[in-house]
DNA sequence: CGTTTATTGATAACTGAGTATCAATAATCC
DNA sequence: GGATTATTGATACTCAGTTATCAATAAACG
């Protein structure tokens, strides 16, 4: 990662308007309205530079291929759509659910995942 | 399904044993202490007929392939080791968690993964 | 601007999960 | 037990996602 170019520019800043996790399909799909010729293969290798500067971080769920985010301080969990299948962060979560796990396990942290569609694909 | 095999009773008696979501390779890795040539195509092809004979369950979640389970009547949710990469049923969910997506998403169910270390591993 | 070389785009190769194929095996029925 | 045929085990194949390769391009810098 030393030199500044557009193709970097563009998929950083695709992530910061979505403002959710997407996958590497779906940032070329978008970061494509601004550079047509982009291929996947950047993509990915911009992914990877991108996570090992600790800029973005990866999620992982459900059997999909992972969805890649710009690392937010919040707790965060998800609202994944049946329809369009876009992944949507859902805040508020108060840190402790009302139910745990039972003596033994040791949770280290928690994933939830609302499943249906989303406001979008539900209008 | 027509015939009662050694096969599939070691199959689905690995999974009534172990009462938690298997991987295929879980399902081979524990059936071949009973069957040791028991092949990985045979093992996809019973989970096949127990999931069109509706006797089982398929539990994804989290990027990692699919796992099987016999089915539950409860609402269960589930907990995922670290260390064993095994998953274990976690009851107790009130239906509704303490937070809930924004106005317009429209949710169907939920999915909740609790993560860290089973009571095993934790040991 | 010209040189250097990191980066890119196109595409071939790879990977792991799951499926198809087919001869060998074994459950069922007489 | 013998015949029939569903089932099995071994393995080749498929598929989607991801990575490697390499010539062409374009940042960076004098």
């Amino acid at each position: 990662m030393e030199r500044k170019t557009k193709q970097r520019d563009t998929i950083f800043e695709v992530l910061r308007a979505e403002n959710r996790p997407l996958s590497p399909q779906e940032i070329l799909n978008y970061a494509q309205t601004k550079i047509p010729k982009l291929g996947i293969a950047t993509v990915y290798r911009t992914i990877k530079e991108f996570l090992l500067a600790g800029e973005i971080t990866e999620v992982k769920l459900f059997g999909s291929s992972p969805r890649y985010a710009i690392k937010s301080q919040e707790h965060q969990h998800h609202f994944w759509c049946r329809i369009c299948d876009g992944l949507f962060n859902i805040g508020g979560c108060p840190g402790t659910l009302n139910f745990q796990p039972p003596q033994g396990f040791k949770t280290e942290f928690h994933e939830v995942i609302f499943r249906g569609l989303c406001s979008r694909c539900s209008a």
